[in-house]
DNA sequence: GTCTATATTATGATAGAC
DNA sequence: GTCTATCATAATATAGAC
C-alpha cells in the first residue's frame, strides 16, 4: 500500500515504480487515476484523516472520562512503538520532510496533526483549563510525543521510547493531581 | 555555503547545480574537491561536528555551575528561534532525513546530537544524578527540545517555540528545587 | 480501463581541453 | 586546478495500442 511505502521511505524517495511494484500494475496506470504523484499523497493523507477522525470520535464514546483518553493516546503510541523506532513518526516525518521545499503540500500533513492537537485540546478543556492553555497543553502532550519518538528513532532504541512514553503517561497523572495547573 | 543550503532544503531536495550555483563554481569542479555528493554532506557534518564541540567546550570553561551551563542551551535555541520555526532543526531534521533510505550516512548526523546529548548528560551528573538517570534525563532535555521546535515548525508559529522552550525552562528550574529527582 | 512504449527533464558523475 | 562539455540513469509524466 503506498502509505506504508511513504512513510517507510519518506514520500520523495518512493518512485512510481516503487509504488507500481508494490501493487503489481503497470506505473503508468497511476495517471488513470490521479493527475500527478503528489495527488496520490493527498489521497493517502486524506484517508488517513478520516480514519484517525473516526478513531478518536470513537475513543469519546468509549472514554467519557477525559484523562483516560488522553492515555488512550498514549497507548496507542505504546501499541505503535516497533514502527515508530524503525522509522519515525508517520505525521511527523511527513511535516518535516514537506516542511522543506514543499509548502503546497504540508497543509494536508498538518491537517492530520491538527486532528490529535484538537482531540487533545478539547480533553483538556473538559479537565476544566481555559481554551488558550487547553490548546497550549495538547501541543505540549504532541511535541513531547514527537520528541520522544524522534530521539528513539535516531538511536534505534525501544527503551528510550518506553521510558518516555512512560514518563509522558506520569506526567497526565500528576496533571490529574494538580488540576487547574498547566504542569504537563 | 552547502550547510545552509542542506539545512534549508535538506540534503535530497539540494542538487549540485544548487551548490554550484550558491558557491559560484561549475558543479564538475566539486569532483576534483570530493568523491561524491554524499561526501559533501559528510565534510558539512564533520565541521560542524567540530564547531559545536568547541562551543560546548566553551561554554563548559565560561559556566561551570551545571544549571547555567544548560540554560546555555536554551538560550540558544531561542537564538535561533527565526530559523528554528522556519526550517526546523538541522540536526533532526537531517536525522529524519537520513533516517528513510539513508541509513548509511544517519550515523553521522546522528554524531552531532550525541555532542548535545553528552553535554548535558555530563551536566545532570554534576548535579549528581547516577549516570544512567543523567543519560536519560539528556535524552529528555534533547527530546522536548526537538519535539518543541518540530510543532512550532509544522505551524509556522514563533509563540508556540517561545511558550515551550519557557515552559523547558521552567523544569530546569523545577529540577533545580528538587535535586535526585529526575523530573525534567 | 489496462497495458507497453516513450517523451522529458533533472540529477549525480565523468572526460578531457586548457 | 579549473572549466566546458557530456554521459548515464532514474524520475515523473504521456501517447497510444488493445
Amino acid at each position: 500500500m503506498a502509505r506504508r511505502l511513504f512513510y517507510t521511505r519518506g514520500f520523495d524517495n518512493t518512485s512510481l515504480n516503487d509504488l507500481a511494484r508494490e501493487a503489481a500494475v503497470p506505473k503508468g496506470n497511476f495517471y488513470y487515476h490521479f493527475p500527478s504523484k503528489d495527488d496520490v499523497l493527498r489521497a493517502v493523507i486524506e484517508a488517513r484523516r478520516v480514519h484517525i477522525e473516526s478513531t478518536l470520535a470513537s475513543w469519546a464514546e468509549d472514554y467519557p472520562e477525559p484523562r483516560t483518553r488522553l492515555k488512550r493516546f498514549i497507548a496507542m503510541i505504546v501499541s505503535e512503538r516497533d514502527d515508530l523506532v524503525s522509522y519515525g513518526c508517520p505525521t511527523g516525518s511527513l511535516l518535516t520532510e514537506l516542511g522543506k521545499k514543499r509548502d503546497d503540500l504540508q497543509p494536508y500533513a498538518l491537517s492530520i496533526l491538527n486532528l490529535y492537537v484538537d482531540f487533545a485540546a478539547s480533553a483538556f478543556r473538559e479537565l476544566g483549563h481555559p481554551v488558550d492553555a487547553a490548546r497550549t497543553m495538547a501541543l505540549r502532550l504532541l511535541g513531547r510525543a514527537q520528541g520522544a519518538i524522534l530521539i528513539a528513532h535516531a538511536y534505534g532504541d525501544l527503551t528510550i521510547l518506553d521510558n518516555e512514553i512512560a514518563n509522558l503517561d506520569l506526567s497526565l497523572d500528576a496533571l490529574e493531581r494538580a488540576p487547574g495547573h498547566p504542569a504537563i
